[in-house]
DNA sequence: TATAGTTAGTTAGGTTAAGTAACTATTAAA
DNA sequence: TTTAATAGTTACTTAACCTAACTAACTATA
């Protein structure tokens, strides 16, 4: 197989392990990943319009609707308005953060094992290849 | 952000970019990204049955049954008993062969566009990273 | 050889995470 | 001031998965 062939196979192969072990310590949170997705994002920035996580997350609106109605019903965001009377914008709870502190340290160490025998230098490789790639598939 | 937390944020960024644009090729030929991992997987093992290709991709057995039926229906696999009254072994048929290299080509290039900028060695340090963390979550 | 357990595959029904189309309300531009 | 654009919602649809429960077929054993 092909560098490039092996590169977007491999990408596709660690999804789906990924994905479920993730979703299985999220759980106990009440959370699928996509919602902390979205948490994570308001982790730091604080606060955000619907479009704005949108557009961060490649989603489209309806989606972006749905998951912020879901994570509002479990306390964990709010909304305010925005500078128009047509802007909401979203941020944490106070639950809400400390539900977040909770999941990063449950996520931490999943992050650390799934890591094993990958060097530092390694990792710092992958993310800035990866966001490289991210970008190439958006132009 | 640490390198491990870096290291899944971008992981998880580029997956929509991702497998968006490879739906819009694979459009063109009735196929959608979870079908073609089926048929990748045929043209490199010739011929499995629905427990060995759910154990490749792991996913269950019910998902794999509703894919195979599907590819079925586009005439691209076909079954052959196997070794014994219960097994199905699943194969390309000769205008799946074809499909597949149509596809081939296509992917070919939509490949190279997203990997520019990424130089040989850094896709190989990739590849053997994905791997190795895949299974480090298979564990 | 009857029976208990396992394996291959299917069916039925459900969930998550997404999509498009069409809408309201509000704001900005021509 | 009419027209465009923007923010968000609702309704409906789909892909891609899941579990539970099933049939048919095979295997080991008492």
């Amino acid at each position: 197989m092909q560098p490039h062939q092996a590169f977007f196979h491999e990408y596709r192969m660690m999804y789906r392990p990924f994905i479920n072990k993730l979703n299985v310590y999220l759980a106990s949170h009440q959370l699928y990943s996509s919602q902390w997705a979205i948490l994570r994002l308001l982790i730091s920035e604080k606060s955000l319009t619907l479009v704005e996580i949108s557009n961060s997350l490649n989603v489209e609106k309806p989606t972006t609707t749905r998951m912020i109605q879901k994570l509002i019903e479990l306390d964990y965001v709010t909304t305010v308005p925005g500078k128009d009377k047509r802007e909401k914008k979203v941020q944490l709870t106070s639950f809400g953060h400390d539900v977040c502190k909770d999941v990063q340290v449950t996520i931490e160490q999943f992050q650390l094992d799934a890591l094993e025998g990958i060097s530092v230098e390694e990792q710092i490789i992958v993310s800035k290849v990866l966001e490289t790639v991210r970008n190439n598939l958006l132009k």
